[in-house]
DNA sequence: CGTCTATTTGAATGTACTCAAAAGCGGTGG
DNA sequence: CCACCGCTTTTGAGTACATTCAAATAGACG
């Protein structure tokens, strides 16, 4: 039943009717994703909003120099794309791989777009996203500007317990800014 | 005209007929903030959002250590609050203090959702407000967990050129995460 | 003019990085 | 099922970027 858990987190926001409803998931279709595939890569367009119905993903880009910057994970029940190009038509400026083999709900912008327009009540499901979102960033912009690296190791194992076990110690330094060597050192010095 | 501006900004998402017009104005207030004021002090409930007719704001933050972390400035035309209590009516974890003799238009958490009730035309203006917000600060998280000190300077003065001439060097390192007297270094190698 | 805060400068320090090598682990194919 | 390959993690030495602390100077404001 992929599609009970997407409704369910759009009910959170949104009472719908029938009709609205069938129309909400004709717009959505499934899509399969591996272990290590792509669901989106830089310079690509990015025309699609994900819902994360199994599985779970992670976002992120390079910088000149190759070095890797995590935007975010997704788990279950979580929303993903890249955010900026997906609303402004942009070429990607990210990456998002399965990090385990997943199972996604797809949107197109498109059929956002065309949702958005129909029913209007769709319109406070996506704001509540885009504050979520904004507040969760903005805390974390803190986050960078006041601990060091260990509080922000910290921080995230409290925050997001159930992250850790999906990822690798690289994707998780790459997350919080520092060297994959220096969380190494970080853990140690936890024992 | 403080609300022909207002007017303005808003109106670059949502039509409005004179009813909602005039509803939307009845809402906003009028308040004039000295240089050096505080709009907002942590602990406050914090019930406004702010939109800058004139002047210039900053909104910061204290760890426990006493330092201060600049969250965003504020000039004419932006909107600034404590957003994540702001939405939540929890206690600011932020101070929002006037760089200059300023003047905003404040409205009410009550009246905002009222708004959005009534005509939820409006939900599409602050949908788009908030997406912007979102990625302007996972950007800033990227630029923070990739660029060193040098760099994040040199990309706030091209992206804020205007920004620069309000504030003091003490509030710009606040922003960057470094402190100011490195930024004295910075600077000095720039001549 | 005097006071208070911001800025500059420099020396000593620290946090986190780089580079390199070794060890561990997971997936793949024979 | 084991052996191998590639990638991740560990460990350590040397280094760099940025901080802390302190003192001197400059600027802003009443």
């Amino acid at each position: 039943m992929p599609f009970a858990n997407l409704l369910k987190n759009i009910q959170k926001h949104v009472n719908l009717n029938a009709e609205e409803e069938a129309y909400l998931l004709s717009l959505f279709s499934e899509k399969a994703v591996d272990k290590k595939e792509m669901l989106l890569h830089e310079g690509q367009p990015c025309h699609y909003f994900y819902f994360v119905y199994k599985g779970a993903l992670r976002s992120y880009c390079l910088d000149k120099q190759g070095k890797e910057s995590t935007i975010m994970f997704a788990l279950q029940n979580w929303w993903i794309t890249d955010m900026f190009c997906f609303l402004n038509d942009k070429p990607a400026i990210m990456f998002i791989e399965a990090l385990q083999d997943s199972v996604v709900l797809q949107i197109h912008k498109k059929s956002l777009d065309n949702l958005l327009l129909k029913y209007p009540k769709f319109e406070k499901w996506f704001r509540v996203l885009m504050q979520n979102a904004y507040t969760r960033e903005q805390l974390r912009v803190i986050d960078n500007l006041t601990l060091s690296a260990e509080e922000k190791y910290d921080k995230f194992l409290a925050k997001y317990p159930l992250i850790v076990n999906e990822i690798t110690q690289k994707q998780l330094a790459s997350y919080l800014g520092i060297t994959p060597e220096f969380l190494s050192v970080i853990r140690k010095n936890k024992l």
